[in-house]
DNA sequence: CTAAATTTGTGCTTTAAAACATGCTTGTCA
DNA sequence: TGACAAGCATGTTTTAAAGCACAAATTTAG
């Protein structure tokens, strides 16, 4: 438990909410009680503020990573400026391992976008617990079996459904990832229209007109950065038809 | 080697062609002699004429599948009747197992464009090797290491590219996919324009016109659905800059 | 072997979304 | 505190690509 000692130099009001690695790793089950061992040996934390980036598309990969806390946003660089969010995490989910499997380089940026603390384990070990134990192996190949069928219906809906498509899918996905407040409407994240262009594939402006359109449909509320969703029906019908 | 049988109740010419499993699965050698005398005993031979679906989007999988020889396309439903192609396979290549694994429906269609041999391994055979084969599981695991990033990449380059950029990055991965012939410039495989529009994510005409300019621009040639790449340079540039 | 259907090719029109311009907030940090 | 940057909002212009219509060529089927 070597690197518990590590939480605890943190600012206290962070060391409190951190949850250890056994709490937060969800495929900590199917490990040995060896691997479990060897792991919790072996894993650091690491402390990243609001919009810094975690790993850049094209480095060579050297960790596997576990979110502890905070959220980040996955994103390819396309062309131009024009920078697109893959995929967004938030607290328990684990990302940068598929380079790693694949022997390849990192395919996409992390950038937190909030305060976040990642746990850290060293690609070697990832890679050695993935070669032994077919349980955590099989775990990993169901979650990218997943993710490949999720992008691919990505890959179709940006393609070919029309602006208020697009924003209302990336709304409800929004839901579907991050859930909805005690109010059962207000959508329990925060972006900048900016992210939420990216998110859905348009430009900032026409994120935000559309946000206006939906908001004097009343199929949404808005103030400021908080999103009320008003009419669930009316956007996913929005998200199917357009 | 119950199969065999059946492979020889087909017309000699397909006959003599055909592999048998042991030499188009490229997982073969992962294998123990156990589970490969398993799967020769319970692998079963289909056949599919050009244009024929081998299995549709929202169906229970039943078989993971090993294309013995021919060709398919992989395709999901748009919006309206425009389908997109996602992926296309050659001989060798496996399919249709993503879904078992995820425990999910089919995501995809799959179609034969040309006549096409399926060798099928039932889905409780396939996920029992998978779950006593760590060696085989981390194939699938690499496999869909890969095809994750590719599926991100192409989500990418379909929405941010400009017409020439994604028809030219088509071609591209045509020759990637199925090489050129002899001459060295023709790409070893004849689409349909609406095919090749259907994988650059654009309308069959404006396929049709894109083609044109290429060919006006000799940066390619074109006889009937012959394509013979001229400027390879150039055709790598209009991929990258959109 | 012809008739029908599909595929290919081209021009013209329309439209959705980007690009651009500009003003208004809000936050931030010297 | 005041100026500078970021982010939000909205109107106007431009443009890339879809949509449509139709003719020619090629396949397919009866």
């Amino acid at each position: 438990m070597s690197n518990i000692s590590l939480i605890h130099t943190m600012p206290k009001k962070t060391a409190i909410e951190l949850k250890p690695l056994e709490k937060i790793l969800s495929l900590w089950d199917v490990l040995t009680p060896d691997e479990r061992q060897f792991v919790n040996n072996n894993y650091t934390v690491h402390h990243f503020k609001k919009n810094e980036v975690i790993h850049h598309e094209g480095d060579v990969p050297t960790h596997m990573m576990i979110l502890a806390s905070g959220r980040v946003k996955v994103t390819k660089a396309g062309v131009g400026s024009r920078s697109q969010i893959i995929r967004m995490l938030k607290e328990g989910e684990h990302f940068s391992y598929r380079s790693i499997i694949a022997s390849d380089v990192y395919s996409t940026n992390v950038t937190a976008f909030e305060d976040s603390v990642v746990y850290m384990i060293k690609a070697d070990i990832f890679l050695s617990i993935l070669r032994h134990n077919n349980a955590f192996c099989y775990r990993f190949l169901e979650e990218l079996s997943t993710d490949l069928a999720a992008s691919d219906t990505r890959t179709v809906n940006l393609t070919q459904k029309h602006i208020r498509g697009r924003l209302a899918e990336a709304l409800l996905l929004l839901v579907k990832n991050y859930g909805l407040e005690e109010d059962g409407a207000t959508i329990c994240i925060y972006l900048s229209r900016e992210d939420l262009a990216n998110i859905s594939n348009m430009t900032t402006s026409n994120a935000i007109r559309t946000l206006a359109s939906f908001s004097d449909e009343h199929i949404i509320a808005m103030d400021g950065r908080k999103l009320k969703i008003i009419d669930h029906e009316k956007l996913l019908k929005i998200s199917k038809t357009g």
